[in-house]
DNA sequence: CAAAGCAGTATTAAAAATCAGACAGGTTGA
DNA sequence: TCAACCTGTCTGATTTTTAATACTGCTTTG
């Protein structure tokens, strides 16, 4: 029954790669439901492959529901989007909506270590070299589908208190207050990438899919770096929403986001 | 002279594909300057294709300069990261520093047309059917160098006074403000996708690259909808960064994005 | 209503990419 | 020094992609 879970591995050559790019343009919005696409023809020519291959890709597509092909007519884009209960999280405070959701959302725990930090990591948290790091991968599902890709590293000081089952149930940030840790601020940066094959299979989508990237780096009231999160989330699953306000007078206006109390942190 | 512009157009299999998560994983810091990657046959075994493969898909990275491979040694990334300095903006009021950058960016217009109003930018503006629009569709360089695509999609009887050359010169948000619109609020939302040929193309990047993908709604004071904008970033040029504190007492702490008073508007 | 045109369906053989294996030669560390 | 591992190189079998060519069926237009 596997559907949407169109191609793990890395398999698939240019085929798989245009039925990547449609079906991304279909669930982004780019291609609503009822749309027609071009002709197989003109799509061979856009995409710079041969008619067989569009074919290919289309056959997925049409196999999986995404779109309806009528001979003599065209093929359009049906209205079966399949999920959508995406994730909405506050993108100011990247707090997701999870409480209301009935925080039906676990972990799953990939893998739990003690290494000597990456020099990314050491670099962000600003740590001597050769410092040890606890490094945790964690994958968080949303009634067991799977929807973000967790890699946090914390020095291994403060995480002597962690238990592998603390970090299999407990968002990594209350282990971290409870731990006695001072949380003063964060820096986050947001970005984009490809689905590696390992990612690939934790989050049940095809190598090579499109992620969103967040990178965390959090601070402790001295200015000590205390965690280091690498978030994927597979963005129809997840989205970083905001309202923004413009605020003041005339010549001196600006943006302004508009602020949802709420506790708790998005992993 | 086509270093890092590797391949365009929708060429290439399995290698592009692999030279494409590698190249994202060196460039993003997964593998930072100095890493040694490991073997070819592992590699082979990691991404779930044959040793040749991966060998063309390193090819490309070394004959760009990204990885130095050493006969008996091994293959390490090197530092020589070609990278132009990353344009950051602010996360939240997404207000990039274009300011202090000396206002560098240009913009290039690719397309421009009056159009009823596709279903997805119909619904997000709240029009009613069949609404005119006027379509934009441009691309930001920085020192020539493009780094975001952007498609706007205003109703017609706002956009009358916008020329081409205007679309092509001043950011939208300000011609909008000109046109005498009461801006008031917009709901934003980023995602990430594939680069399709078309994008592709302008943002000189290959086909299946992932891309920062930000899709903003304007509303005026009335609530009618003004402005719709899809933007994709490339991720090597350019960084959505925000610093959150932790305010508030124990118990009802909570994080505060940190707001840097700045007029202007991302595009 | 008939014809033209378009779009999907199907089949072939050639071309290209990929695969699996073997071997040579350099480097490293026990 | 030897063993293990690495890149570099080559080869023939296999799979994927391509290109060319019919064909069927729906839609539209004269």
């Amino acid at each position: 029954m596997a559907l949407q879970t169109a191609r793990i591995s890395a398999e698939g050559g240019k085929a798989q790669r245009v039925y990547l790019l449609l079906r991304d343009e279909i669930t982004r919005g780019d291609l609503p439901p009822g749309a027609v696409l071009p002709g197989e023809l003109r799509l061979a020519d856009h995409y710079g492959v041969s008619r067989v291959t569009i074919r290919r890709a289309l056959d997925v597509l049409a196999q999986e529901g995404l779109i309806d092909r009528r001979a003599g007519s065209g093929t359009v884009v049906t209205g079966a989007a399949p999920q959508r209960a995406a994730i909405a999280a506050d993108f100011a405070t990247l707090m997701p909506q999870l409480v209301q959701m009935g925080q039906q959302t676990t972990a799953r725990l990939l893998s739990y270590a003690y290494i000597p930090a990456p020099a990314p990591v050491s670099d962000a948290l600003r740590l001597a070299d050769g410092v040890r790091v606890q490094r945790a991968v964690r994958v968080r599902l949303m009634d067991s589908a799977p929807f973000s890709h967790l890699t946090t590293h914390v020095p291994d000081d403060i995480a002597q208190d962690f238990s592998e089952t603390d970090l299999a149930g407990t968002p990594l940030f209350r282990l971290l207050e409870r731990a006695g840790v001072q949380v003063d601020h964060a820096t986050q940066s947001i970005s984009a990438s490809l689905a590696t094959p390992d990612v690939a299979e934790a989050l049940e989508v095809a190598v090579g899919a499109a992620l969103i990237s967040l990178t965390r780096v959090v601070f402790d009231a001295t200015g000590r770096g205390v965690e280091h999160l690498a978030a994927l989330y597979r963005p129809d699953r997840f989205r970083l929403d905001m309202v923004l306000n413009r605020v003041g007078k005339a010549g001196a206006r600006q943006w302004e986001p508009v602020l949802v109390p709420m506790t708790g942190a998005a992993e």
